[in-house]
DNA sequence: ATCGACTAGGGTAATTTGGGGG
DNA sequence: TATGTCCAAATTACCCTAGTCG
């Protein structure tokens, strides 16, 4: 019943879905949402980032209460003025943003900060661009991090960045309204594949 | 109320399990969750082993805050041969590890497998070592991870690692049993200071 | 020792579960 | 096939007060 707590019930589940409970059980047994269960006797509790994953995969609206949850962005770029000036895009636009000016500062908070999304320049001095998609593709963890590109490289390069696994680019210097309309699009929409393991 | 304590009352369960304080108590009560009763009332107290092994038994989702129950080592260094020789010797004495060679996946590790501590070489190239134990005890969340500095460089600099926020050095080459006993001593004693914020 | 915050315990209301059947 | 409803039993949430912890 308490709104602030990171698990949901069977129950809050139904209401935000408009459904009743009893099909949300049957989503649960059915491996349609994930969830896990209390001892006793084993009453289900729903993760809330298992739940707005949920809801992402079969395209149901997103309450605006777990919006935020959608919201966050990692700016990593070593340039302050093109960090500064993408913070505050994203902050008029509501994102919670983060910047990270090296590859070590932006791995930590990669793992710290848990993004939705990142903004990578991939023409950062030593650092690797390729490299880190690469590197954050291959963790299990990360693999619903959206990586955007942002750099003023040619433009093979960014394409390139897309085979690697970036989900998308942008040419510096970048629009606002075009990084926002880009961003909203990758957290939004959120692609998801299914098959389950 | 406190995060890093090694037992955890009812309540606090209760969080972490998105369930009722009293649900808890229910719960050890019937035996599915061990517990000791303080003198007095009775209080119950749920030592952190404990807790985690009943988590693991109802498959529910172990928060990232208790994973620092197994002792877990970071190794960073760009020296293969290097990292692999700590490596081998860390595993021979029962820690998990993980190497990363660069400071992206250094500060992606420190983040995703939440290490108990971290062997770091402060002289890799494109990265800034003393930055990295600046940055790293700037924030909050790691403060209780454990910096040991590993360095062929001079004993003037590794001292002023210190003084910046290491726990400890070692001047390379390292000998294993030096190496072993260093770490047991960070890790081990653990020092865990309290105050209320 | 005073004080705020927390916990245990009982009692009761509300919720969840699973099955059966529309 | 998927969902809504009815049901009993079990579990959990919330109310309260007293007592304890820090």
């Amino acid at each position: 019943m308490k709104l602030e707590t990171q698990t949901l019930t069977t129950g809050e589940v139904a209401k935000h879905c408009g459904v009743h409970f009893r099909t949300v059980i049957r989503w649960i047994e059915k491996g349609y949402l994930k969830a896990y269960q209390l001892p006793g006797r084993g009453d289900n509790r729903v993760q809330l980032t298992d739940f707005v994953e949920f809801l992402k995969k079969n395209s149901l609206p997103i309450p605006a209460a777990f919006q935020q949850l959608s919201k966050r962005v990692l700016i990593v770029d070593d340039e302050d003025a093109v960090a500064q000036s993408i913070q505050r895009t994203l902050h008029r636009e509501g994102f919670e943003t983060k910047i990270a000016s090296d590859g070590f500062k932006a791995g930590i908070m990669m793992g710290l900060f848990s993004p939705t999304l990142i903004t990578l320049d991939i023409q950062m001095p030593h650092v690797d661009g390729f490299e880190v998609i690469r590197f954050v593709r291959a963790q299990p963890q990360l693999k619903n991090t959206k990586i955007l590109v942002v750099s003023g490289v040619a433009e093979s390069e960014l394409k390139r960045s897309i085979e690697i696994g970036a989900d998308a680019y942008l040419a510096k210097p970048v629009q606002p309204e075009e990084l926002v309309k880009k961003i909203n699009e990758l957290v939004v929409l959120a692609p998801q594949e299914e098959k389950v393991s």
